[in-house]
DNA sequence: GCAAGGTC
């Protein structure tokens, strides 16, 4: 795990002392902050301290202010006392970011998959932007840092945290030279009070080098990862037609996790079951009958077993050579991490990592459950185990265990590893099922049974063994104290009781079988043995391992079944297949490994960081150049296992170029395919998708489709495919900006053109004629819903509102003609014979929405479903294209199936 | 529509 570790190599304060700037001695530990009022200091300088989380500005203030501080809301909350920052008065603020603040990603050149190769992506350049615009972190520190004297970095004390601080330096605008000045790091090896009051004592300074460590990382992944997904996803997905998947993903985590599901599924599908072979043994000893287990266990020889069983019977008696007892001990457990805490909820529980993950935020948040993102087992020193004993007994359900170790002492735990984060997974509060709900209430109790076993004695058994003749034996196992197994009987060590034997007495065979068995193959990777594979790889963190498992099981590479165990689809097991045909480093573990031996260069300062990408996209760039050249390879187990695009789908529209039918292809993602001109067209996705009046599209001669979501209130428009891929106006979405452009003007989510966006002034579906009137709540067009009859309305080609017109009208329609004062589309409204709301009887009524009384009187504004729609992906791609770019640097020599290990 | 890493 990459995360949570706290590199020894940080960076000493000696350059403050040479600046006679002392490390801060605000007070011995023990004593809270010295306040002041603050009108006695109105120059006291300004002190800003950010965390990584809220959770830990809020421990720090604590402690430092021993808890007399005040606090607002900000985008984070922002704590502030008063105290002494080197050795004079200071306003202390104490706020925090929410993780990463910037992410890192192509600009907007290279975010279009049909006009960029690749190829290009290892050379691009990236961007940094903000990764969570709506939460205005960025502004919030910015904000925060106004006048302030002093940064303080409180990040979480791993690479990534140190990456952090140079994103929290950045954003609050203050010159990273001022680092040793200004800016001050506090290492802190635990969230309790005395770690970060010594921490505020030693401040030190943040680490570039593993900052930059963190980029490369970043970098490396985003182009390797989006390069390899790009190629394979259009290479494939413009040949079969059901992948279902809307994305052919490749990643240096998500693939290694694949890796191990298909590998046991590998080692179930070439197990060949072998017979076997073996004695079973009987004697009895007073009055029972009891096997004996045959020291050879089992052959594989019939023939000879046969002749050990009639040795046996031939000599018809045993001897008790040897009786041994020896005491065992299963230890309990030590504290619970995030890890385990996920391996016991998956394989015990039937909770799968992202859900258990989530029920344990919501407990936390609760105040249920202490912090559960830790990698430590170990309780800090300071740990309070009574408080929380005392939390606990007044649960029936374990009330007696916990007054037993209330009463007689509870056992220290055992030490655990201490990653230097927080404290392991321990209960708060007392809690009820019928407060938690039943998912929450069983990983709740869960935690409540893990911390009690932590503190409660051994699981102590006796176990006896005997011996006899051609060696054969018996076990007894007797349990001495059940210790924590009594809260944990899951763990318990079930018993089996033999009757007294004597060293040397003769014992008399009963009867001699021959046994015959099978090996059998292993089962499918539990979910929980697959976490366990992840940590001891190196693959994700405590915090990717669920996001990884979900992303394989989103893709439709795996399938969870009963017993939460991954079963590859054909679509896993062929990927898998088809990288250990091509480049088999592609799929294992190592190739993560790589990448954290490379960056880890850069933390220890042993390399130039941008050396090391170079080097390491190098390396990436041949296995891509070789993963295309041989795509082919790959490409001959699809063609096994999957439909060619010609062969899927039903005949719906027609196609412009060539005007035969195309073929919709309903699986994921949802798409046309032409036969003739073997062009694939996206479509948008979650709804249906019919032919719409074969009216024919002006433009281009396609035939327009409907579309329409799926739910109440939900819109449906009209779209021609080849517009909605490729956008015939030039610069329609700087036009429709808001729908594509986010708050960082990067290119957002936003189709290419369905008519309800088409600027033609005379098709019967642009926005033109279908345009009444401006939206009223933001840049867009309010468009007729030409199929929403009879609860007709009009939609906002942008936003979610929706304006209702007058119901139950027989038929509404836009016209060509203006209004005069407001310049909105007049409507033709013909109602009801039967409900019109016209005085002399009549159905027929023209006027504009805005400014005539009586249609403006019967209309209604409510909000629905926002449009949603995906980028458009342009044409398809024919067979074979994007092959053979084995360009840059590859020769024919180059085999990049090499191992890393000799780069 | 892409990666992996934070955290909510």
């Amino acid at each position: 795990m990459s995360r949570r570790r706290c590199e020894e190599n940080t960076k000493p304060i000696r350059p403050l002392l040479a600046q006679g700037l002392n490390p801060l001695r605000l007070r011995p530990p023990h004593l809270p902050v010295l306040l002041l009022p603050q009108l006695a200091v109105p120059m006291a300088p300004k002190v800003l301290m950010v965390a990584e989380k809220p959770s830990i500005a809020l421990s720090i203030a604590s402690a430092l202010s021993g808890g007399r501080m005040s606090t607002r809301k900000g985008s984070t909350d922002v704590h502030e006392f008063d105290g002494v920052f080197q050795g004079s008065h200071a306003f202390y603020k104490v706020t925090s970011v929410i993780g990463h603040v910037l992410s890192v990603d192509f600009p907007p050149a290279y975010q279009n998959w049909e006009s960029t190769d690749p190829m290009d992506l290892f050379e691009a350049p990236v961007l940094r932007s903000e990764c969570n615009p709506k939460a205005h972190i960025r502004r919030h520190l910015a904000q925060e840092a106004r006048g302030c004297t002093y940064l303080i970095l409180w990040l979480d004390c791993d690479r990534e945290g140190e990456n952090i601080c140079y994103e929290v330096i950045e954003c609050t605008g203050i010159p990273e030279n001022e680092v040793g000045r200004r800016i001050f790091r506090a290492k802190f090896s635990s969230v309790t009070e005395k770690d970060i009051l010594s921490a505020m004592g030693n401040l030190v300074l943040p680490n570039k080098d593993e900052a930059l460590s963190v980029e490369a990382r970043q970098e490396i992944d985003l182009k390797v990862g989006v390069a390899f997904t790009r190629f394979q996803t259009r290479y494939f997905q413009g040949k079969y037609g059901n992948l279902d998947s809307r994305v052919i993903s490749y990643g240096p985590c998500q693939t290694p996790t694949l890796g191990f599901c298909v590998q046991r599924y590998q080692q179930i599908t070439t197990f060949k079951p072998e017979k076997f072979w073996s004695l079973k043994t009987y004697i009895v000893k007073d009055g029972t009958e009891i096997q004996l287990e045959w020291d050879r266990k089992k052959l594989f020889d019939f023939d000879v077993t046969v002749m050990f069983q009639k040795m046996v019977l031939n000599d018809g008696n045993l001897k008790v050579v040897d009786i041994s007892v020896k005491e065992e001990c299963k230890a309990r457990p030590s504290g619970l991490n995030t890890v385990n805490m996920l391996k016991v909820a998956s394989s015990a529980l039937g909770i799968g990592p992202q859900t258990a993950m989530h029920l344990a935020e919501r407990l936390y948040t609760q105040g249920f459950i202490s912090y559960p993102r830790t990698e430590s087992t170990a309780y800090p020193t300071s740990f309070d185990f009574t408080t929380v004993l005392a939390v606990l007994v007044h649960n029936p359900l374990w009330s007696n265990n916990v007054r037993t170790l209330l009463d007689a002492g509870f056992i220290k735990p055992r030490q655990g590893h201490d990653a230097g984060d927080h404290p392991p997974i321990t209960p708060m509060r007392s809690a009820t099922e019928e407060a938690l709900g039943t998912d929450a209430w069983r990983l709740y109790q869960y935690i409540c049974q893990h911390f009690i076993g932590t503190i409660s004695p051994d699981c102590r058994t006796a176990i006896e063994l005997t011996s006899g003749g051609e060696t054969f034996h018996c076990v007894g196992n007797r349990v001495t104290s059940k210790g924590f197994t009594s809260i944990m009987p899951w763990l318990a060590v079930s018993e089996n009781n033999i009757p007294a034997f004597r060293k040397g007495d003769p014992v008399s065979i009963h009867k001699v079988d021959i046994y015959e068995g099978s090996t059998t193959p292993p089962d499918y990777l539990s979910e929980s043995e697959l976490i366990s594979l992840m940590e001891k790889n190196g693959i994700g963190t405590d915090a990717s391992i669920p996001v990884h498992i979900n992303n394989i099981c989103e893709r439709n590479y795996v399938q969870v079944n009963s017993g939460r165990r991954l079963v590859p689809t054909p679509l896993g097991t062929t990927l898998i297949r088809g990288y250990q045909c091509i480049d088999a480093d592609l799929c294992l573990p190592d190739i993560r490994s790589f990448i954290e031996q490379q960056i880890t260069l850069i933390a220890k300062g042993k390399a130039d960081h941008r050396q090391v990408i170079q080097h390491a996209l190098q390396q990436f760039m041949k296995k891509y150049t070789y993963f295309v050249k041989k795509i082919e390879n790959m490409d001959a187990l699809f063609e096994a296992q999957f439909s060619p695009l010609a062969d899927s789908g039903r005949l719906l529209s027609k196609c412009g170029k060539c005007g035969r039918y195309m073929k919709y292809i309903s699986t994921q993602p949802m798409r046309l395919y032409c036969v003739t001109c073997e062009d694939v067209y996206y479509l948008p996705q979650k709804g249906s998708i019919k032919l719409y009046k074969e009216i024919i599209c002006p433009l281009d001669g396609f035939e327009l489709l409907l579309f329409s979501m799926v739910g109440p209130d939900a819109k449906s428009f009209p779209l021609c495919p080849f517009c909605y891929n490729i956008p015939p106006f030039e610069g329609i979405d700087k036009l429709f900006g808001a729908l594509k452009l986010d708050e960082t003007g990067k290119v957002g989510k936003g189709a290419g053109m369905p008519c309800f966006l088409c600027p033609h002034p005379t098709c019967k579906q642009s926005m033109i004629t279908q345009g009444v009137c401006a939206c009223p709540e933001c840049s867009g067009t309010l468009i007729l819903d030409p199929v929403s009859a009879p609860k007709w309305r009009l939609y906002c080609n942008i936003c979610n509102c929706i304006v209702l017109l007058p119901h139950a009208a027989h038929r509404i329609t836009t016209t060509n003609k203006k209004c005069l004062t407001c310049e909105s589309t007049i409507i033709e409204v013909d109602f009801n014979k039967k409900t019109t709301p016209l005085e002399d009887g009549t159905t027929l009524h023209e006027g504009c929405i805005l400014c005539d009384d009586l249609l403006h009187s019967l209309i209604e504004m409510k909000h629905g479903k926002s449009i949603f729609m995906r980028r458009g992906r342009g044409r398809g791609r024919g067979r074979g294209r994007g092959r053979g770019r084995g360009r840059r640097g590859s020769s024919k020599h180059d085999d990049p199936k090499m191992s890393f290990r000799d780069f």
